[in-house]
DNA sequence: ATGGTGGCGCGGCCA
């Protein structure tokens, strides 16, 4: 099973970046985060045309999160249970036997802002939905725009990073409490270039500095990390007039 | 240069 996940960030812009990709990368499964665009508004014919299913919870502006499967999708849930919370950031299906649950956690803006507070507080829940699936599930698949950067490998600059959203303490010991539930950073089960990233700022030509983070993540269950053969960063997408300002994470589960 | 770039949607927010 090969599955990706891609912050596209609008998914109107983005739709013939993401066909293309789905042409050529044969993936079962495709995850999408900011989609930007409201239920009625999304471009369905576009991926059932193309064999696929989709399943997507989306809002106006802002956020929106998508799930693209090769197989039916079944279980949806768009809310984590201690939060009441209009952002449409939560999609999780179960796909072929495996919970798949796609994540668009909040950006923070600066800590010990408003937005930070509900960072964490997103966090906490969405680590208390994640320990429910874990009683009913055995192979489960976490992934998508984590905003955090899991350690200063992940980060281009470490020194003029230090402390700031995305790599701060808390929101570092908030993803280590999700791992703790048995999870593994699917990404270094395996050698790595250094410096891969899988976000560069549009500002001051991050992309070609390779200023970037490693803030798109995909965690697997201990169960199925066994079984992972693959887990990397498709750069080219970036490369394009237009992109988004992610890049998309592959694996692979054999 | 008190920013920079991009999306949404038409002024300012969010990333």
């Amino acid at each position: 099973m090969r599955i990706a996940t891609w912050n596209v960030n609008s998914l109107r812009v983005r739709l013939p970046h993401v066909l293309d990709w789905l042409g050529t990368h044969d993936a079962d499964i495709l995850a999408l985060q900011e989609t930007k665009v409201i239920d009625a508004d999304f471009p369905e014919e576009a991926f059932t045309e193309l064999g696929y299913h989709v399943s997507f919870s989306g809002q106006k502006t802002y956020n929106g999160v998508a799930l693209i499967s090769r197989s039916p999708i079944h279980e949806v849930i768009t809310e984590a249970h201690a939060l009441d919370d209009p952002q449409r950031r939560i999609l999780g299906a179960l796909i072929d036997e495996v919970y798949v649950l796609n994540l668009y956690v909040p950006n923070g803006s600066a800590v010990g802002s408003d937005k930070y507070d509900y960072k964490l507080t997103w966090l906490s829940a969405i680590t208390q939905t994640v320990a429910e699936l874990t009683k009913k599930h055995n192979k489960i698949i976490i992934l998508g725009d984590f905003n955090i950067a899991p350690e200063d490998d992940d980060v281009h600059d470490p020194k003029a990073w230090e402390g700031s959203v995305l790599v701060s303490d808390a929101e570092r010991d908030a993803l280590q409490n999700l791992l703790a539930l048995g999870f593994k950073d699917c990404f270094r089960l395996f050698p790595q270039e250094e410096k891969t990233y899988s976000w560069w700022d549009y500002r001051g030509g991050g992309f070609r500095r390779n200023h970037g983070l490693r803030i798109d993540l995909i965690l697997a269950s201990e169960a199925l990390a066994q079984s992972c053969s693959i887990c990397a960063v498709d750069k080219e997408p970036r490369k394009l007039e237009r992109p988004s300002d992610h890049a998309p994470v592959v694996a692979v589960f054999e």
